[in-house]
DNA sequence: CAGGATGCGGAGGTATCTCCTCCGCTTCAA
DNA sequence: TTGAAGCGGAGGAGATACCTCCGCATCCTG
């Protein structure tokens, strides 16, 4: 599998879903109340984050999952805890997404895939956008996914400049920033218009298209370590 | 003048500046050292709302100005008072800009113009930007300078999509979704990387030419309505 | 079905932050 | 010189967040 035109119909649909394996061997056998409300308080806080991004507080959670502040702090330690627990697979899922988009025989297709995927889960999930752009919380997993997905990216963004149609002055490092910028006007106007980031995802990907007269050269892309700072606020 | 290629050569220099006017006749000649204070107030605001925006407390504000934090409130009753003290002029400052960018001969040149300056002041001047694209303070003034910069941006959209320059799908309302975006990168980089925001301002003014072969549909623009809502978080 | 183990709710402790007031003391200037 | 004007900054009031604790409820094993 090396080369296609269609990427598989991946289960997006459920944005907020919670991994349904280890229900209850947690830790040892949980009572049945308690593994019920563990489930609860992981779909509640994985909804509530996903709306409102991980500044949410945990007694938020516990309102929102229908149990008090006590049960989300006997099951999680502490907020971190939870949030790696909600975050790690969707985390992860980034790095299978490279790879889908590394897949595409077109490699322009394939960044413009990838692109449009990560923002769509981003968008539609700003704690997974919390994590993955500001890594607050859940920073290890955060930062082996970067490193992991970074030098497939690369070989994509490099491919789609020998086809030509990607512009040759942009850089791996563009993209958090081109998923910053998008992330801002999705926060910007909310619920209000949803989908709007899209229409901005295509002004900035006619800008990345190389078929044109002349393009403008760009100033220096951010270094390595301008992105770590700004991508890395880990305690 | 209704012509002109290259801008006034305008005082950007002081970011920060303080209106040298009324300088001891805003409230029946203060005394020396009030006046003195006061001044240090505006000037020590302008500073640390510049660099970090209106959510600094004015006890930090107080404390840059080297003074009590009564001091701060004998001068101005709130925060709200001494937000509009000093960003009523770089407000309506824009309305200037846009006449400015109005004048330009080649209209596309003035649309560039614009959106430079009205980001570079921006980026320069977080707290500008915070009441602008957010009002939660100086509300009134906010809106009445959008209110007079929208039909002036209108026209110089209007007469760039006409020369061929501009691609026919850009609106006004997207003119706030830009500044969105690039401030976003300048927020996210912050001082490590002041002048990143430019690299993908050429970026998307490149999206935004219509010398292509071909450019992508957009989808809709964000109706009046979104960018209002957007825009007010007025009290 | 009994009773210990496990779990529960949510009041409230601790800490931090922000806006703003108050009042005893200081400085200005007529 | 002396009253008016101004000053600093402690601290009140009100939010908000994280997390703990403990009396009571619920489970489930023997």
């Amino acid at each position: 599998m090396t080369t296609k035109s269609e990427p598989p119909a991946e289960a997006l649909s459920d944005v907020v879903g919670i991994e349904s394996a280890n229900v209850a061997s947690a830790e040892r056998t949980l009572r049945a109340d308690a593994a019920r409300n563990r489930q609860r308080v992981l779909a509640a806080a994985g909804q509530v984050f996903a709306e409102r991004g991980l500044d949410v507080s945990l007694d938020e959670v516990a309102h929102a999952a229908g149990v008090g502040v006590g049960t989300v702090y006997r099951r999680f330690p502490n907020k971190e805890a939870l949030v790696d627990a909600l975050f790690e697979d969707k985390v992860e899922n980034m790095v299978v997404l490279a790879r889908q988009a590394e897949a595409f025989e077109d490699p322009w297709e394939g960044f413009v895939y990838f692109i449009e995927q990560a923002l769509e889960r981003q968008v539609r999930n700003r704690g997974l956008r919390d994590v993955l752009l500001h890594s607050e919380f859940a920073c290890a997993g955060a930062a082996r996914t970067r490193y992991a997905v970074a030098p497939i990216l690369a070989t994509i963004i490099e491919r789609a400049q020998l086809t030509g149609k990607l512009r040759p002055d942009v850089v791996v490092n563009d993209v958090p920033m081109l998923v910053t910028m998008l992330g801002a006007v999705a926060d910007y106007v909310g619920t209000n218009d949803p989908e709007l980031w899209q229409r901005y995802m295509v002004l900035i990907l006619d800008g990345l298209v190389a078929d044109r007269a002349a393009w403008t050269p760009l100033s220096n892309p951010p270094s390595q370590a301008v992105v770590d700072a700004a991508m890395t606020k880990c305690r």
